[in-house]
DNA sequence: AAAACTATTTAACAAATGATAAAAAAGAAA
DNA sequence: TTTCTTTTTTATCATTTGTTAAATAGTTTT
């Protein structure tokens, strides 16, 4: 997904305040496999994948939980180290070659400060995230194992072709057994 | 907890923007058991916390599920509302006697077209409550019940006095019998 | 194609949680 | 206090999910 239409879509901008952002960004790609963020680090960037797909996780005790799904449009951010300049808890896999928009937090920071339509999109795109964030509080908490794959199934049937079942299987907050159990008992 | 201390925990404010912001709130009084918000309406304020204690539930079924707890300082927020001017699909009903400040969003949507620094209290607002719901979706999606049960306790003490177990139980998301076997392990 | 590796499913049993009903405890009202 | 009501716990059984191991299916490498 193209760069302006990732910005214009989540708030609109004057001319001169969007190429104000533009200027900040650069393009960069990286190969499957990838590990763009890693757990206890403060992340300097934040990221639009233009192409592809990723993943962030955390281990609890020994096994990868994957907690967060990206594909094209989305954001990939470290949120305490973009909201709190803290160490992150989470790794973030690409799951396929990418292509990305790079955005030095830093850089952002600055024009929050120095452009108010640029703080009103930065507030925009945090309430989003947050919307987001809370449709799957909600999800997690509300709905069963079944209906909570169905419903990711729904939103985003083609995530079953790009993703294995194990990461997903983390995702719905169940273990890839269990999942095939309920993929089983669905058809 | 005071409107000055609750404003100037989110963002450091120059004194004319904060006066700004004191100047569109206004103060209100609710006893136990008032409904704040309600299902299915598009919420026009949001409110803080002064003194008392709120819990956001939806229905699943027939049954009421809480997914978020407010007490002093805590911020008031039909998100859908807040963010889309959507209907919100929660009650907010009020635990205690409650003290709040009322904000209306429309004012406060304008203020921040206004006053850039009012933007960014209104992105870090955003961005705080952000950060909780991630913290809260972690929490659900790697602990188990009773070690969710266990950081509620130590992350706010007094809930058990001040909160039923039942609305306790379905904010960890399981039945008020199943937290009461947990307590029972636990001892 | 055969071998090696990875991903997914199935099976068997254990543990956790749900549902329903009843008992006990705690609080509120008369 | 006594009664009435609400809240919490306990008991029983059904269902779901976890754990471990093995079997199957699918890919990649040689």
């Amino acid at each position: 997904m193209d760069i302006n239409q990732i910005i214009d879509t989540i708030y609109p901008l004057t001319t001169a305040s969007k190429n104000l952002i533009k200027k900040s960004i650069t393009e960069c790609n990286f190969p499957k496999g990838h590990i763009l963020f890693k757990a206890n680090k403060i992340e300097t960037s934040i990221y639009f994948i233009k192409k592809g797909i990723a993943r962030a996780y955390a281990y609890s005790d020994d096994n990868q939980i994957t907690f967060w799904f990206g594909k094209e449009g989305d954001p990939i951010v470290s949120m305490q180290s973009y909201v709190n300049n803290q160490k992150g808890y989470e790794d973030v896999e690409l799951l396929e070659d990418c292509e990305l928009y790079e955005l030095k937090t830093e850089r952002l920071q600055k024009l929050f400060l120095e452009d108010i339509h640029i703080a009103n999109w930065g507030r925009k795109f945090v309430e989003l995230e947050l919307i987001k964030s809370e449709e799957r509080l909600i999800s997690l908490q509300f709905n069963t194992a079944t209906e909570r794959y169905l419903a990711l199934l729904k939103k985003y049937p083609s995530i079953i072709q790009r993703v294995q079942l194990a990461h997903i299987a983390s995702y719905l907050g169940i273990t890839q057994v269990s999942l095939s159990r309920i993929r089983a008992n669905i058809k």
